[in-house]
DNA sequence: AGTAACCTACCTACTAGTAGGATGTGCGCC
DNA sequence: GGCGCACATCCTACTAGTAGGTAGGTTACT
């Protein structure tokens, strides 16, 4: 299937500039110096960037909430499940040739620029990780692995929001392992 | 002063463009357009673009440091500094038309794509504010006002991260009042 | 006279996007 | 089986618009 995987190709070379600059800083001459196709074949696969930015981040959330399912729905003890959570940002820190942040926190910050149902796309990523990481937190007080005062979804949101957030600051200076570090410092808020 | 009144302008309306759409949305036609000069007037001012980031990152640095010093130094409550402190990316948010983010977290996103020393003015941004939220932490455990376990460095730079991460987040939706109810939501779990 | 500030007019490089042609590849039809 | 049609893929070659940046002139203040 020649055509799945040059679609394809478009797509993951879109998502790797989109994570490491921003979707500004991705461009179809970026695209195709990267993946040896011309610039007006991408145009044949995804008319115009916004659908191109668009199907992308669709992928991204479908992708990365099946993962965050899978962690949720396993067996694993609640804290290792946000553990878990948490390494998916972090792995995203290591892959490839480093420094890429979650697709959804670098679009964030573009928001204003982008497309509205691209942005509907990002805005749906967020409340579905929020929800996700609220259920593994009510689980975890429900099981007494976590004790915290205050409502389950302000802290999901919190816990996000310093995800989403160190994985663009660590970047500037301490990288994966720093983020580790922050998010172990998290758990031992919420477990005394 | 008509000089200084011109090349602060040109650096508020860069300011305000990068804040609302990082700065690879942010050109010298568009801040033509927002301050009436002509494009080539910006560049005797700023010969580059990376001048003129760079320029603006300073005096963000500078100004924002200054208030938090002002906080830290005051005769406040250590919970009420905190509050304080992050009463500032609250207040960013509602600025103007909406909508802004912390330029230095904006940033952030577009690291990669930014000239060496805007990175560095952007990683002394960082580096300068944990060692600032730090110390408020550390004045909270002394003073009995927080309780936790673990390094007050991490704590502060998960606080960083929580915030900076916040404001991007939040203005997909909820606005300022709902990163307000997650900075109180984190106050919580410092104090118990 | 010198200089800072601002202008018009221009340059090159790059952006997203289009027109239209070449090459295939599968499918019904005789 | 061979023929032709339709469609998908990918190409070269182009457009108009915008990006950052420059050359060189005008104005005005010291």
């Amino acid at each position: 299937m020649p055509t799945t995987d040059t679609k394809t190709a478009i797509m993951d070379a879109a998502q790797e500039l989109m994570q490491r600059g921003g979707a500004n800083a991705m461009s179809y001459q970026h695209i195709s110096d990267a993946i040896g196709i011309r610039k007006a074949s991408i145009h044949h696969h995804f008319p115009t960037k916004e659908h191109l930015i668009e199907a992308v981040i669709q992928r991204y959330a479908t992708y990365f909430l099946g993962i965050v399912d899978g962690i949720v729905e396993s067996k694993l003890d609640p804290v290792d499940k946000l553990r878990k959570y948490a390494g998916l940002f972090e792995a995203t820190l290591c892959e490839g040739k480093q420094d890429k942040a979650c697709l959804c926190g670098m679009l964030g910050a573009e928001l204003a620029t982008l497309g509205s149902s691209a942005a509907a796309g990002i805005r749906h990523f967020y409340r579905d990780n929020e929800a996700r990481l609220a259920r593994i937190l009510e689980e975890g007080r429900e099981k007494g692995a976590f004790h915290f005062k205050g409502d389950t979804k302000l802290v999901a949101a919190m816990i996000f929001s310093l995800l989403e957030g160190g994985a663009l600051v660590v970047r500037a200076e301490g990288g994966h392992k720093r983020l580790h570090t922050m998010v172990e410092q998290t758990i031992k808020l919420l477990q005394r």
